[in-house]
Parts: C-alpha cells; sequence; structure tokens
RNA sequence: GGGUCGUUAGCUCAGUUGGUUAGAGUACUACCUUGACAUGGUAGGGGUCACCGGUUCGAAUCCUGUACGACCCACCA
C-alpha cells in the first residue's frame, strides 16, 4: 500500500475546487528522495549524466538559474523514465573572487579590515559564508523539483577537488604548459589581484581628450623653443612616461629626430621616438609612451628598449615612482595633475571623446594594465584539440551552430591564461620558494624540497621549513573546467568505475556568456586529461552543449540587483507553485534565446495546473456511477487513443532536437484542447447519468499516460494526479514510470475527428452568429456523401451543438439556419424564425472568399510552367482546392437564391 | 573596425528540405455562471512576414544590398 494512500478516500471528498501547490510539492519530494528515485550508482542500463554548473556561492538563484536548473530537470527526468539510469551531480562553485569580493564587503560592514586578519582567520570566515549561502542554494534547487542526487554534492573547495586542481597544475607545470613570468595584465586594483582577459568587460564610455604641451629640449637639456602636444585621455599617468612617439613619415615632426621632450610636473627628459604605429590622424599625430600603463606603450617599450616606471600602486594610489601626488587615488590624481597642468598653462585644448573602459567583473572597479610577475597556461596546445571536438562534431552545440562561429574564432585566436590571483579564497598555488627566490612546483613541501635537492641527492643548503608557498591563489575557473570529470574522482582517483561510467556526460546546459570562460576550457580539460588511448568520443566531457538565453525583464532589461527587477524565486513558488514557475519559464524559452521574464506566464502555469485539477475532479466524479460496458470502442475513445500517439511522436522528436519550449507547447495544447476541450466533453455523460465502465477506464488510462508525458515539465502536479487516479502500489510512481512505445497512429480516425471538430466549430459558429441561446435546441439535417461517418459521429455532433437529432434527407428543408462545409451542407431548424437577410450576409462574404481563393488557384493551375515544373503531388492538391471551393461555391449560391 | 544573430498579429514567439490566401499563447471583442474548472466555456476580430532588388511556375522561407536592434571580439592614444 502506498504510505499515504490510505488518506486518498477521506482526501478525494475533501479535493478543493482550485488546485493547491503547497499541500503536495514537500509531499512528493520527500517521498521520491526517500525512495532514492535520484540516487544514481552504475547498472547495466546505458547512463545519462548531466553535472550541474555549480551556482556560485555568492548569494542566491537568480532566474537565469531557475531556467537552466528547470531544462537540466526535463532532460534528466525524461531520460530517467526511457530507461536510462539518470545522474545528476549538483554542487557549487567557491567563485574566488567574486566571494573574496562579498566576504570582504561583508567583513567591513562589521568593521573588520581583511588586512586585519590572517590567511586562517579569513578562510573560517569565506567558509561561514559558503555554508550560510550553498544552503540557500541548495534549497531553492530542491525547492524548483530538480532530481538532483543529494548523496553527490561537489564543491570545487572540497579536499578532493582542491587535490584534483593541485595536480593538474603540477602535471601542466610539468609538461611546460605552465609558466610563472612578467607579463602585461589586467589588474583590479578594489580586489587587488590580477584577471584574466575573460575577466574584463568593456563599457563605452563618454571620456576627455586633454592636449598637453611637452617641451623639446636637445640632448644636453637646452631648450629649443620648440613644443610638441600631445592628446590623452588619462593625463595621470604622464609621470611615467618613457618617451614621445610619432610615425616617421609624418611631416609635422621630422625635425624631432635626435632631441628629446620634458615631461611636464616632473621634468624628466625622454626621448623622441618613431614608430609607424602611430597614426598620424588621430590627435596631434604625437603620442606619450607610458610602458607600466598601458599594453601599446608596453609593446612599444619592448620593441624600443624603454624603460618602465609603474607610478601606480597595488591600489590605484600613486606610488612614489610617480614623483608627485604620491598616495593619491589614481581618479584624485587626474584632477591634480589637469588642475596643475592648466596652471602651468600646459594644457591648450580639451575634447570629448567616446573611449572604452575595462572593468572587473566582479568587482566592477575600472582595471588598470599593470606590468606583474602572474602564473599562465599556454594555451594554444590545448585548444587544438578542442577545436577539433566540436568542429568535428564530436560536441553538438544547440541551438544549431548559432555559437560554431564564436567558438572558433577564441580558440584559434587565443591567448595565454594568467591563472594566479592574489587572493586567500581559492586553491593555493603549489610552488615553493627558497629563500634564494628559486623556486619547485610540488604537491606538497617535502616533495618541494626533495626536488630542490641536486641531482647527487645532496640535500639544498636551507631546510624544508625554510621553504615559502606561494602567496597567491588560483583562477577559480582553473577549478571549474574539471568539473565533469572531478565530481565522479576522475582526477584524483583516474580509471574509477564512476568516471567510466558517467563520463562523458550527456549534456551540458548554461548559459552562453561562460562559452569561453568554461564551455571551452572544460573541453581542454576533458580531452587532455582523459587517457589517450580512448578514442575522441569518449574523451569529450560532455557531448551536447545546450545555451539557454539570458533571463530579462519584460522591458528587455537585464536583471538585476540595482534594478530591483530580479524576482525572489522562493517568493514566486510560493505565489504559483514551483510546477508553474517551470511552465512558465519553460514556455517561451527557445534555446539560446533571450528570455523575457513576465509573471503573466507563471499565471498561466498556474491556470494549467487549474485545469489539470478539475479535469482530474471531474473524471473522479465518474468512478462512483458507472454502467456495464456497451458497444465496441465508442468514437471518441478511438480518436484520443491515436492523437495520443501523434502528439506522443511529436514530443519524441522535440527532445532529440532539445526544442523543450515547443515539446511543452504541444503537450500543453494535447491537454488543454484535445483531451478537456473535445475529448472529455465528446465522453462526459449528461447530469448524474452512468458513464460506460470501459470509457471511464480507457479514460483514466488517457489522463496517466498525459501525466507521464506532462511529468518531466511539471513533476509535483503530475504525480500527485497520477496517485488520486488510482490505488497504486509501492514504488509505482510517475518519477520513475517507464514510457511504453506505441504504434503508428491511424490517420482516416485522426481524419474524422478533425471533420468533427470543423463542423462542430462552423455550427456553434452559426448559432452564435444568429444569437441562438445555448439552451435552444435544434433539429438537424445534413446533405453529404458520407452518411456512413456521420452516423458515428452523429451523437457527438447532437450533443455539441444542441440538436435534438439528425436527419440525412436527399435535400434539406428551407428556412432554416444553413452551413456549408467542403463538400457537406448543413441545416439547423429552430423553433423560432431567425434573421434571413444577416445570414445571408453572411453567406455571400463567405461566397466573395471563396471566389478570390478559386481565381488564385485557378491562375495557378492555368500557368503551364506551374503544371509542368510543380511536383505532381502539389499539382493533385491545388486540384483537389479548386473541385472542394467550386463545390461549395455552387451549394452557397444555391442556397442563396 | 571585424564578426554572429535577429526583425512574422498590440505583446512573446512557432513556421521543418520554397508549395492550402501565414500559426500558437497572451491581450482584445461578443455571448455564456445548473452540476470539473470564471485561474472557466463558446465563438470572433487582428499580420503588405522590416525595406529595395534578384532567382523561381511559385518566396515569410533562397541570393545581393539597405535600415533598425541585440550580442561577441579587437591595442588606435
Amino acid at each position: 500500500m502506498h504510505p499515504r494512500f490510505e488518506d486518498t478516500i477521506l482526501y478525494y471528498m475533501q479535493l478543493s475546487k482550485n488546485y493547491t501547490p503547497s499541500d503536495t510539492e514537500g509531499k512528493w519530494n520527500d517521498h521520491w528522495e526517500k525512495q532514492r528515485y535520484f540516487n544514481s550508482r552504475p547498472d547495466g542500463r546505458p547512463s545519462f549524466t548531466v553535472v550541474i554548473p555549480p551556482p556560485n556561492v555568492t548569494g542566491v538563484l537568480h532566474m537565469g538559474h531557475t531556467l537552466n536548473e528547470t531544462v537540466q530537470d526535463i532532460l534528466i527526468r525524461n531520460a530517467r523514465m526511457r530507461g536510462y539510469n539518470a545522474c545528476w551531480v549538483p554542487g557549487s562553485d567557491h567563485a574566488s573572487i567574486a566571494t573574496e569580493a562579498r566576504v570582504v564587503g561583508m567583513l567591513k560592514e562589521k568593521g573588520i579590515e581583511k588586512s586585519q586578519l590572517t590567511r586562517p582567520e579569513f578562510m573560517k570566515y569565506a567558509y561561514e559564508w559558503k555554508d550560510k549561502y550553498g544552503g540557500i542554494i541548495y534549497d531553492q534547487i530542491r525547492r524548483l523539483g530538480c532530481s538532483v542526487d543529494w548523496e553527490r554534492v561537489a564543491f570545487t573547495m572540497d579536499a578532493d577537488y582542491y587535490a584534483s586542481v593541485i595536480k593538474v597544475f603540477v602535471s601542466l607545470y610539468e609538461q611546460g604548459l605552465i609558466y610563472r613570468g612578467a607579463r602585461m595584465i589586467h589588474w583590479d586594483p578594489q580586489a587587488k589581484t590580477a584577471l584574466s582577459d575573460e575577466e574584463v568587460e568593456y563599457r563605452d564610455e563618454q571620456g576627455r581628450l586633454y592636449y598637453v604641451d611637452y617641451a623639446i629640449v636637445d640632448k644636453s637639456g637646452r631648450p629649443t623653443g620648440r613644443k610638441v602636444t600631445i592628446a590623452t585621455q588619462r593625463p595621470e599617468t604622464i609621470m611615467g612616461d618613457t618617451a614621445i612617439c610619432v610615425n616617421p613619415s609624418d611631416p609635422r615632426y621630422t625635425d624631432l629626430s635626435g632631441l628629446f621632450a620634458v615631461v611636464p610636473l616632473v621634468h624628466r627628459q625622454i626621448p623622441i621616438i618613431f614608430d609607424e604605429y602611430v597614426d598620424p590622424a588621430f590627435g596631434t599625430g604625437a603620442l606619450k609612451v607610458t610602458p607600466a600603463h598601458d599594453i601599446n606603450d608596453y609593446n612599444l617599450g619592448l620593441k624600443h628598449g624603454l624603460p618602465i616606471i609603474d607610478t601606480l600602486n597595488e591600489d590605484g594610489t600613486l606610488s612614489p615612482a610617480a614623483g608627485v601626488f604620491i598616495g593619491m587615488e589614481r581618479f584624485a590624481a587626474r584632477n591634480a595633475v589637469i588642475k596643475q597642468l592648466k596652471v602651468e598653462g600646459l594644457i591648450n585644448k580639451e575634447e570629448d571623446h567616446l573611449t572604452r573602459l575595462g572593468y572587473s567583473q566582479r568587482t566592477h572597479a575600472v582595471v588598470e594594465p599593470r606590468i606583474s610577475t602572474q602564473w599562465f597556461v599556454r594555451m594554444k596546445a590545448l585548444a587544438q584539440p578542442a577545436l577539433k571536438a566540436v568542429t568535428e562534431g564530436y560536441i553538438h552545440i544547440h541551438p544549431g551552430d548559432k555559437f560554431m562561429a564564436t567558438y572558433k574564432y577564441w580558440l584559434e585566436n587565443v591567448e595565454d591564461w594568467c591563472i594566479s590571483r592574489q587572493l586567500w579564497w581559492g586553491q593555493q598555488i603549489p610552488a615553493w620558494y627558497a629563500p634564494d627566490g628559486t623556486f619547485r612546483v610540488a604537491a606538497t613541501r617535502d616533495e618541494a624540497y626533495r626536488l630542490f635537492s641536486a641531482p647527487d641527492g645532496s640535500r639544498p643548503p636551507f631546510g624544508a621549513g625554510q621553504l615559502r608557498q606561494d602567496g597567491d591563489v588560483l583562477d577559480t575557473w582553473f577549478s571549474s573546467w574539471l568539473w565533469p570529470i572531478e565530481v565522479f574522482k576522475g582526477i584524483t582517483n583516474p580509471g574509477n568505475a564512476d568516471i567510466r561510467y558517467y563520463y562523458p556526460t550527456s549534456v551540458l546546459v548554461t548559459g552562453q556568456d561562460i562559452i569561453f570562460f568554461w564551455v571551452a576550457r572544460m573541453i581542454m580539460a576533458g580531452l587532455w586529461y582523459s587517457p589517450e588511448s580512448l578514442p575522441m568520443e569518449k574523451r569529450i566531457p560532455f557531448r551536447h552543449v545546450y545555451f539557454t538565453g539570458m533571463v530579462r525583464d519584460k522591458q528587455g532589461r537585464k536583471m538585476s540587483k540595482s534594478l530591483g527587477n530580479s524576482p525572489d524565486l522562493l517568493a514566486l513558488i510560493e505565489k504559483y507553485g514551483a510546477d508553474a514557475v517551470r511552465f512558465g519559464i519553460m514556455i517561451a524559452s527557445p534555446a539560446g534565446n533571450d528570455l523575457l521574464f513576465d509573471e503573466a506566464a507563471l499565471e498561466q502555469g498556474r491556470n494549467f495546473n487549474n485545469k489539470l485539477w478539475n479535469a482530474m475532479k471531474l473524471v473522479k466524479g465518474w468512478e462512483t456511477r458507472l454502467a456495464a460496458s456497451g458497444d465496441p470502442t465508442p468514437f471518441p475513445v478511438r480518436w484520443f487513443e491515436n492523437r495520443l500517439r501523434e502528439a506522443r511522436a511529436t514530443i519524441e522528436q522535440l527532445f532529440a532536437e532539445f526544442r523543450l519550449s515547443e515539446a511543452l507547447k504541444t503537450l500543453y495544447s494535447l491537454i488543454w484542447d484535445d483531451f478537456c476541450s473535445w475529448y472529455l466533453e465528446w465522453v462526459k455523460p449528461g447530469f448524474e447519468q452512468p458513464v460506460d465502465a470501459m470509457v471511464y477506464r480507457r479514460t483514466v488510462g488517457f489522463f496517466e499516460q498525459l501525466m507521464q508525458l506532462l511529468h518531466p515539465f511539471m513533476p509535483f502536479i503530475s504525480e500527485e494526479i497520477y496517485h488520486l487516479l488510482a490505488d497504486r502500489p509501492e514504488g509505482d510512481d510517475l518519477c520513475v514510470k517507464q514510457f511504453v512505445t506505441e504504434g503508428a497512429a491511424d490517420a482516416d480516425i485522426l481524419a474524422e475527428g478533425q471533420l468533427l471538430k470543423d463542423v462542430i466549430t462552423a455550427l456553434r459558429d452559426a448559432r452564435n452568429k444568429a444569437q441562438l441561446k445555448p439552451k435552444e435546441q435544434v433539429d438537424l439535417y445534413i446533405q453529404t456523401g458520407l452518411k456512413s461517418t456521420y452516423e458515428h459521429i452523429g451523437p457527438i455532433l447532437c450533443k455539441q451543438v444542441n440538436a435534438s437529432g439528425i436527419c440525412m434527407p436527399d435535400t434539406l428543408p428551407g428556412g432554416t439556419l444553413t452551413v456549408v462545409l467542403g463538400k457537406d451542407k448543413f441545416a439547423m431548424v429552430t423553433a423560432r424564425i431567425l434573421d434571413d437577410d444577416k445570414q445571408k450576409e453572411e453567406m455571400r462574404k463567405e461566397l466573395q472568399y471563396l471566389k478570390g481563393f478559386l481565381e488564385s488557384v485557378n491562375k495557378k493551375l492555368s500557368n503551364e510552367r506551374f503544371v509542368q515544373n510543380a511536383k505532381p503531388e502539389v499539382v493533385d492538391l491545388e486540384r483537389k482546392k479548386k473541385d472542394d471551393a467550386e463545390a461549395k461555391i455552387k451549394i452557397l449560391e444555391e442556397s442563396l437564391t
């Protein structure tokens, strides 16, 4: 006996008017988990594996996550119901810089500066933060109905996971793919760390261009009276200038050869250099070169052997090397420099200038180009196979190839990846420095110490305790790129049973915004760390990538905290129910398209819940008044059986193409229109009339199948209704009920059903237009060549258009409500006199339309080239259209006279 | 500057290899509350498929170009 089924009868008697999600969702979550339906272990079935894109432990889930998790759950539940061993691994990402920035902010509010804390003290706060927000995220995932295996929760800073990251670092270093060096990198002065190129976001902004005069002197420093004006947006960097550069072909400046310029404010003498790089048309055609603070200037400096003067501290204040305004914040310093230059009369012009500024993705501080010693991954070697995996079709990207070009371009032009971060929250870089500054890379201090030994085995002249570990941590993506492997311990315990069974994962569902950060790098890592003996299709981390779009608000704006347009997921679940939230977010969300989030869609989902609930109440209500079965299978049952087969095939096809919102739309229409509006109305008995027992049994069967199809999308209500429809033995839950394959649909029966629907609609329309009240009964006469068809759909037709009965005479009675559909003509005789003129008016309109239609068809058919070139079936179709239209016109014209 | 994608009903979107005078949801209009559901029922109105040109018997669909929009990439101070 099902654990809660003893209450069913009582529960049924109390069935509420509307569906109440909060009564069922917690109950089913508990039940599914207790039955361990979501827990997966390798077995003989094929695996279907999804690893969750681990949310950052920085806060709560937003609507973008909601969309991604819903898509994943639909795929996982569908697979679970189709014979796969479905495994969905949940987890979260430590999100190094993002979390550290939030923790620092939280501490600041408490009046604690990070600089006052030791590293272990800080880590303690960070772990507390992680536990708090990780818990919130997991609760949200559960409330949404996500069928993840909670025994497989992974976190990118778990001990094993940490070890895997270190192991990968060491091995890439040993393979020469990681190096340490001084390079120009992007610096976040707020977080005081280096960033990768990908972590910088650019925004167009209105800047200002200042024209500054530099005096020209000869090589012994004597004034020449000549001056050069340069244009700059960053006057605060002039103290770092080490040259002035002009284009060698620029006639305005040829005389400057061999002369020097004097840097304003600091009065340092710098050379004039010549390089094609300078565009004579921009500004004044003269460029100040500041190698420490601009990537182009850095490259110019390298080429011309210029010194580098770093005038900024790590926090963005001016360093002693600046000589003036030391310690002043960079933007304040800019204003101070401008003011001083004006005092000295050296600024002769200012103008607005559109520019692009780089911001730190996480702290939103303006980044500084900065020369700094960091760790890098050589990307070229890793990129090659990753490119091949996608271009050669081992990994399929959905939708279509929309992102292929982007992916290809990035990999073909990829730069080395700066992976060191000057932070504490993350995996600490396993490099160990001797007192003399040399280092070795190893997973442990002892191992590193051993590496310092001379080739003859003699010990180094210092103790292991004197080794100092690199203080930096690794970029968070340097750990998450291992996610699909290490959640199955594929790096810390290679070749184990899990990794062999679950890897490669089946599909990765994620936002298109992290295609470079994560998707491309996971492919690199997957290929690099899978045994080379395996074929490509076993080394890729996933077979399909499903990109979801960005969730925006109704007005198309990005969801953000500052705009306050990002709804709270739990509040939405409270208000509409988890199924309705899932429905609402999926219904208008084709892969890769941005989704304009509108609560109206959730309302539609809630209404759909209610519709299902009431249909269940209707069907359950028949249970107590069953009559013995009469006829062979009645028409509505035969029709819906085939309609269901047809829709099932469509839905399976849409799943195969990852067109999930289309599948949901198909299902929605199947349930609401075909099942509720047509089928149930056709088989519904009159008030307090008995129901054919076989019809009841078949109807319950249909309902179950519909709930099964719906289950991946709306798991809670479908499971609830499944159990309310019948008593179920232990373990018979929709959640794990396997789909059965059925035969093909019978096209003839579907066509008859369509005819019936069309006739009903046409007759109802005529009744409406004649302003007949629903209660006014008519006598129905039909003139048709399909008498046998109308004989078996007749009773339904009568009920649906409120006719007392049907006659099929050779000629129809006059003075009636007349309807023409195809080659059939219908007449409804009413108890009262109808407005004949109005009816004729309708018929004339119809006639006019038909004549236009016929004309267009005739035009085609009289075109010889059409008849010659078009496919025969197309021509036949046109001929048929012509016949039908002519027949209908004839009937209409007869009726009018 | 380079690239990708998009433009179909008031709004959000389908429209499969070119072939019924273009479909759905939502919004809108009219009518309907006695028996599943007004979070509902029945029916209806609504589109020159962004624009110009081309290919074709035939174009929302294929091709040139234009306009507008979104996104990505790029070292022009």
